[in-house]
DNA sequence: AACGGGAGTTGATCCGGATCAACTCCCGAG
DNA sequence: CTCGGGAGTTGATCCGGATCAACTCCCGTT
């Protein structure tokens, strides 16, 4: 089966490890790492923490919130397998933000001071990292312009699409699969009320592109949702 | 005179070197680099161009702008003296976006393959590099966090205080400054339409915490304008 | 089986900022 | 000096999404 690719030029919403070049097996020869579960609902880390370790999901799907001081609060990105976590809170000490397991999960724990001392020996390593970050950088910017530039429906569309992209690369279906996080997780993630993306998903069913049961989702027409999602900047 | 600091913590917008490691000095003696003066409105590069060369910001404005093929666009930094520009397009092969100057201004050029083998030779080059990556990403996710929570004159009130905080660190007023880029281009960078931008400031003046001449800046109360910058999320 | 509660849906209304439309002001070119 | 045009300001109106308010539905408990 041939992947749902987009046409236009949608850059993936989160950053897998794969692509940008830490393959899972340099890390695997390169530093000890433990495994570690994390059931539904629990905290891997938070907020002002201690950065201890970071962590390459292996299994599940984790979610990544800031908050800041006086209450405001987003989610970050959603978090399937293959992707690093934390990585971004490097040089600042403590995490920056929450993660939070969606679903049960597996993540692979990997102590700071290892990654240090085999980043120190590693040339390779290290330079993996500094391309994983500005990847990073580059899907937070693409992001932001997203949010920025498309209406409601838009952002629905392209995040239901980037999931599914993001699932088939992992080898599930681009156009069949459960969603793991709430209405309002996915409306704190592209900045709008619970209530909008309700709506957005309505309509979207309504127009016959998409089958929705609660969280089950099915892409009918991964084609016209695809144009919806980079048609004219509705601007909002 | 004292640094006009604000209370809560603000992070600041753009991610000057210093505060993530990479000393100038570091950067100096560890790879060579040519001054290159560029005059007001030119390109120092351009989205899609071959990345040859990364660029510190010595003198001057320069803004970065981020462009989706189907014409929406976005302004994604000003960057001032002690910025580095381009670093994130490192792995992608070629510049993200543009970079125009908003006055004349002076960038050193880092050569990519100087910069590249100075760092495998050099592993607290590398690491520095990783350290402004990650620091780069904990400030676009903030901005994510403002641009998202903020309303329309609390997002105005943030930039001008963070311009006149980076202004200060560079020696310069932190109060009294006048902007390099037009409301069109401050709109751009806060998603918001112009003459928002131009009603926002306009009822700071009213209110008695700004002093505005066209582009000249006068910060009358820095204090109330910490306090509306970050008081409760009236969202948009 | 009844209950309780969180998640999702749908409708009505409101509001912040977008959009459209004149203006003014400043600055640079001839 | 005059002229032209881009930048900024201000007002009027519109609209997408927020907000408020019932609901329903599902699932897990007791």
């Amino acid at each position: 089966m041939l992947a749902t690719r987009t046409l236009n030029s949608v850059r993936t919403l989160a950053q897998p490890l794969i692509a940008a070049g830490i393959s899972q097996e340099l890390l695997q020869r390169s530093v000890a790492f433990a495994r570690r579960r994390i059931s539904a609902g629990q905290a891997l880390y938070r907020a002002g923490q201690v950065l201890r370790a970071v962590y390459f999901v292996n299994a599940g799907c984790i979610k990544s919130v800031l908050a800041s001081s006086d209450g405001r609060e987003r989610v970050t990105g959603f978090h399937l397998r293959g992707e690093l976590l934390a990585l971004e809170s490097i040089g600042a000490g403590t995490h920056e933000g929450d993660a939070l397991a969606l679903e049960d999960s597996e993540v692979w724990e990997i102590a700071m001071c290892d990654l240090m001392s085999a980043a120190a020996r590693q040339p390779e390593l290290q330079a993996a990292m500094t391309l994983q970050l500005s990847a990073q950088v580059r899907a937070e910017r693409q992001w932001l312009l997203s949010v920025g530039t498309l209406g409601a429906e838009q952002r629905v569309a392209t995040l239901l699409l980037d999931l599914g992209r993001r699932l088939h690369a992992l080898g599930f279906s681009a156009t069949h699969f459960v969603l793991r996080m709430t209405r309002a997780e996915i409306g704190s993630f592209l900045n709008l009320q619970l209530e909008t993306v309700t709506r957005a998903i309505s309509h979207l069913r309504e127009r016959g592109l998409l089958d929705v049961t609660r969280r089950e989702i099915r892409i009918l027409d991964a084609q016209a949702l695809s144009e919806l999602a980079s048609s004219g900047a509705t601007a909002h």
